[in-house]
DNA sequence: ATTTCACTGAACATATTGCCCAGCAGATTC
DNA sequence: GAATCTGCTGGGCAATATGTTCAGTGAAAT
């Protein structure tokens, strides 16, 4: 399973240029078009490339504020609090961690006023205990993959 | 600024359908090539679409193991932590959050044993006080932007 | 009344796509 | 050793999309 040398090539020029087509792929990597198309089509339903959805800046859309919530959820709540979670736009991400019946997710809200709003909604929900909140001042290292690409494609696993 | 109504379903299209050309999403949206072209073109410059990189799944690449760790930094060891951190794969991303000098990251690791590894390369550094990892259990909401866009296209700004 | 702006609808040459195929090399199986 | 698989090559084809330009239209601003 997992990733040779060449898709360790094809992602890594994939998520520094993404609009480049497959024949322009192929002419990059120096391969043929079919293998290109072939690997890009196995990455996909392997599931390693997930999608290709575009990443929107929450900041441009009016959402300059960012904040991770731990939440502590009282026993056997988890379901509803995750159906509660789901419902608010204003969380972008949510995950279920070892400790207790804990969470943390990510949130954006318009100002750091609005982010009392948001939290109040978030927790605002019968089964959440208590919620911890931290705001981001800066990102130094903003998602990435691309490292990890590679190590894994030099792994050649 | 922001985004208006026509803004907001060319981002939800493009997040539902990414590989769908500009002549399709003009289709469907039932206005002119060049518009979308337009549109497209203004929301990059805009900054709110970033990119089109491929979404990559860690766990697909034999990085199954999520967790978040809170790290606590020496006062004035910042910014060599930071580029510390930036030399590690296996940290996608990076914040630094409110009280005292936190920083939040998230790890990716092959097993719950070889987080062990990772975390002890990321603590082992000069600067680093104190870290509280939470290994992630469940994804309930993964990273997604689509409701806040709906959300901001309504409020029309 | 005039200017500005975004959108339309069309045209054109060029490039890319999806799909087909035959051939080839290396590895695996019998 | 022979047969079979698998992945890659390199090519050809029709269909489609792209980048670009243009003139015309309507609405809003000056």
């Amino acid at each position: 399973m997992a990733i040779d040398h060449l898709d360790g090539r094809l992602l890594v020029l994939l998520a520094r240029e993404p609009r480049i087509g497959v024949l322009e792929m192929s002419r990059r990597l120096g391969v043929a078009r079919g293998t290109v198309q072939a690997r890009l089509d196995r990455l996909q339903s392997n599931g390693v490339i997930r999608g290709f959805g575009p990443q929107v800046d929450p900041a441009a859309l009016g959402y300059p504020v960012t904040a991770f919530a731990t939440l502590q959820i009282r026993q056997g709540q988890g379901t509803d609090v995750r159906a509660h979670l789901a419902t608010v736009p204003e969380v972008l991400e949510l995950h279920t961690t070892t400790g207790g019946g804990d969470m943390l997710c990510r949130l954006v809200a318009r100002s750091n006023a609005d982010l009392q709003r948001v939290i109040d909604r978030v927790v605002g929900f019968d089964g959440i205990v208590r919620a911890s909140t931290a705001i981001v001042m800066e990102n130094p290292v903003p998602l990435r993959i691309i490292p990890l690409v590679e190590q894994a494609a030099e792994d050649d696993d």
